[in-house]
DNA sequence: CTTGAAAGCCACATTTA
DNA sequence: TAAATGTGGCTTTCAAG
């Protein structure tokens, strides 16, 4: 799927990651291509799945989900026959933001929000009450939020 | 900053949060509102901070960031004057898409992508090394992502 | 809601590698 | 030759009156 980006590729991915929507002209001349040529690359950056969704991030405190949660989970058994349950609700949840198998201590790693810890608690039996895979898990919260986003570092090329 | 969000509100935030190139015409016909109220929505949603930002998601494999890497850090102290270097360095490395500060055994949990485990060395360099308020910290990667995302759940209303 | 301005989109001719 | 660029016209969307 790497579809050998070029510096002009690199270019656009690294304003439409900021902003994504600039004015095709605009990126025309930051990157000095004609807007169609812009227009063209976009469309084939759409298509190949580099630029996999054009999204708005929305406040969580606006829209009262003021509370970010860390769930470490550990497993019986990665079987995976045995995840395939705790991995079908966590698609369905749509509370969790993200959802990580890592290496080390645990298995899982989840980044969740919500509004409250009463519904943080409801969430939490949704996941896991009555499956006998998961071991144990460790909730923490976060205290403040120096970064969020999901940007990546393209290189100069 | 909470802009007391009525219902139409939600909708559309709903829908920008998905897909944010969508022409207002095709949101205000989803939504059931003309196309100018759309617009003036869109603006004010905007404008107070309920939108905070429009960004086109990169695939992190196509841009040649494949690695998804974990650092839970703790510190000998917490004091401001104490952290003050390390949340600098955090927020000048791009590598660093998420850092927040956590309850629980560690003080700080990272999100950090990563072209190799080599560029890896070299980012946690450039944020602990020779920091002596930095203890210890503890790097997991992800083995595979099965949901990643800034998505937030909004409320029916 | 209507209207002018701007942005996005597409076909064709041209260039470059 | 094949792929990519720029120009220009056309349509849709945007944004103000």
């Amino acid at each position: 799927m790497n579809a050998e980006l070029d510096s002009f590729d690199l270019a656009i991915l690294a304003i439409l990651q900021r902003d994504n929507l600039r004015p095709q002209r605009e990126v025309a001349e930051q990157v000095n291509l004609s807007p169609a040529a812009v227009q063209r690359r976009i469309r084939r950056l759409q298509d190949s799945g580099v630029i996999a969704a054009n999204t708005a991030q929305l406040s969580p405190e606006a829209v009262g989900r003021p509370l970010t949660i860390f769930i470490e989970v550990q497993l019986v058994n990665e079987l995976d026959a045995l995840t395939q349950g705790f991995r079908a609700r966590v698609a369905a949840e749509t509370a969790v933001q993200q959802c990580y198998a890592v290496t080390g201590q645990t298995d899982y790693l989840l980044v969740v929000t919500a509004g409250d810890m009463q519904e943080y608690q409801a969430i939490t039996q949704r996941l896991f009450d009555g499956d006998q895979n998961i071991q144990r898990f460790n909730t923490s919260i976060a205290l403040a939020t120096l970064k969020r986003s999901l940007h990546l570092p393209l290189p100069a090329r």
